[in-house]
DNA sequence: CCATAAACAGACAGACCTGTCTGTAAAGTG
DNA sequence: CACTTTACAGACAGGTCTGTCTGTTTATGG
């Protein structure tokens, strides 16, 4: 029997648990589930990572470095505020169709993580921040009035989350496209 | 040592369920906690719920209920559209603040339940769209035109669900005040 | 007073979990 | 060829989980 070695084990096992938990949950997934679909040894896994958590955080890192710039080109594009934000919920919606209405990653794994697992509730608030700072740009780059930019983006923020929030719950696209009317409304007053 | 035997065990034993699944979510607590805090026998636990999964639901369902009282009673209340939306967000903050931001105890919920669970599913989702009607009728008691009063329903309840779900991302109160904000302006054209 | 229902106590099975450990095989590097 | 790094294989410990089972005790209604 020829034992044949793959390289790359720290990135396969990131991937795959990158689905895993995406698909059903950080608390629903073990590391032997992880392990055996990324074709890997235990011992492997934790090579490279320490824990259960820490591999959840990096998971929640990758995600983030990844939204970071389909933002960054967003906010850079040469489009109408309006509609990069139409741009943006309609990747949302694309998202949530195509994954099964899956929702958040963040929230999702927020809603079972406590104060037990400090690094993964750290991510978990930088990116929302991060999304919050976001969507305070867009806003600005359609109201002059900086305050008012600030509170509409703040707004964007709220409804975004609940927009997809809600579709996973109910399973269906409409809170998505009512996020976006929504939405339009506020950025051409 | 004398055997004490206290009557109503199955309330007991959903009370106190309720209390440590919202804590710290369906899937973070087990029977074995539920029993020995319930104050109760395994045996006695599985003579009134045939499994966990049947103790959820039913937790699910017992502050459905109570909440659909509370709604009732806010729609027939003599108050102005507006006053009742603004006393809805004024009771979601207090009861954020006074949990510790735990938020939705059914996205809670949903987001560790899958198709396995159809029961928690279904639960959840029947609270979901109750929630969407209480909030259309509201919008309805301000808004003639019925179209538009489903439509400012449907965003009312996308907006509390972002506000409910990014105050216990971050444990901040102002996805709250900013969709308060948001709901009045809506009710007030 | 007796029969029955409801609650108690707690062992047990069988599965799963994370994390550790020992040892081996393959690839890259000098 | 020797040496080091990386990955593989899989047993193991120690714990948790749900659900079942046996048997005992208390309260209540007829």
């Amino acid at each position: 029997m020829r034992k044949l070695r793959k390289p790359n084990a720290k990135e396969r096992i990131l991937e795959t648990a990158g689905e895993l938990f995406f698909q059903r949950g950080y608390s629903g997934v073990g590391i032997n589930e992880i392990i055996e679909k990324a074709g890997t040894a235990k011992a492997s896994f934790y090579q490279h990572y320490p824990s259960k958590e820490s591999l959840c955080e990096a998971w929640l890192r990758a995600i983030h470095e990844r939204s970071e710039e389909e933002r960054s080109l967003l906010l850079a594009a040469s489009e109408a505020p309006a509609a990069k934000l139409a741009a943006w919920f309609d990747r949302l919606e694309e998202f949530l169709v195509s994954s099964g209405f899956r929702g958040c990653p963040y929230s999702n794994t927020g809603a079972v993580s406590d104060e037990s697992c400090p690094g993964i509730v750290a991510e978990i608030r930088r990116h929302k921040e991060s999304t919050r700072v976001f969507l305070r740009r867009l806003a600005a780059q359609a109201i002059p009035d900086s305050q008012r930019a600030d509170e509409i983006g703040d707004r964007l923020f709220v409804l975004y989350s609940g927009a997809t929030s809600e579709a996973q719950n109910l399973k269906e696209i409409w809170p998505v496209q009512v996020a976006r009317a929504a939405a339009a409304e506020w950025l051409e007053p």
